[in-house]
DNA sequence: GCGACAG
DNA sequence: ATCTTGTCGC
């Protein structure tokens, strides 16, 4: 992969809140050029800490199949705070060679955080979006912006997440009876494609198999 | 001023 | 996110 659109990450706020405005006109909400069986491969980034040392592991799978295909590690010291709306600025460093390092290139990354349903429509998914001009898709736990009904308790319902006016992302419940996840665009793709890729990375779990392994990796390196 | 607040 | 024991439920 290739950066395209790259800035110091030791910043102030004041400076983050800068780049984000001015890398929010780069994000693209459509799929750019790409054939039926269009993504053949999807890649999880997730990044865990321990003792003030960021872990990140991501691994790229096949799609449909989602069997592993490739696997990258690094870790880093933090040298950011966790900031609600600044996230990236805190995981993104530790990220970044991971995904640089990557000899099978993902058409899609899917990120443990928010895509455009963030304060400034650039959360995590969508900030690593444009800086490698990828295909990316945010997969958070809970929930940063936006207003939503609660969608039904069984697994496979959904319900939209709007903010200011405008539909950002999808609230879907993975599992029957269990908290749902909240899914929005980062970069590259559509809502509604990006709910579709999420929906079929689900197997028996909350958590989408490419993220659940990312997430699992990066635990495993904490440990280390 | 007060409450909310991805990981 | 991380720390941390037991405990409820499929």
């Amino acid at each position: 992969m290739q950066i395209i659109f790259t800035h110091p990450f030791d910043v102030s706020v004041e400076e983050a809140r800068k780049i984000q405005d001015e890398l929010r006109g780069r994000v693209v909400l459509e799929c750019v050029k790409h054939s039926s069986n269009w993504p053949e491969t999807v890649a999880g980034v997730d990044v865990a800490f321990r003792n003030g040392i960021a872990y990140a592991a991501c691994g790229v799978f096949s799609y449909p199949q989602l069997e592993l295909l490739e696997e990258k590690k690094a870790f880093r010291r933090v040298t950011y705070p966790y900031i609600p709306g600044f996230l990236s600025f805190r995981e993104i460093p530790v990220i970044m060679n991971p995904l640089l390092s990557l000899e099978i290139e993902p058409d899609i990354i899917i990120c443990d955080g928010q895509g455009i349903a963030h304060p400034r429509s650039m959360g995590l998914a969508s900030h690593i979006g444009v800086i490698f001009a990828k295909p990316t898709i945010g997969c958070a736990k809970s929930r940063l912006v936006g207003e939503y009904k609660e969608p039904g308790i069984e697994k496979g319902n959904a319900s939209t997440l709007s903010y200011r006016g405008r539909v950002v992302g999808y609230v879907l419940r993975t599992r029957t009876g269990v908290k749902p996840i909240f899914v929005s665009p980062g970069n590259l793709i559509s809502l509604e494609d990006a709910v579709k890729v999420i929906i079929s990375c689900v197997r028996d779990r909350r958590i989408p198999e490419p993220l659940r392994i990312a997430d699992k990796r990066s635990k495993e390196l904490t440990a280390k």
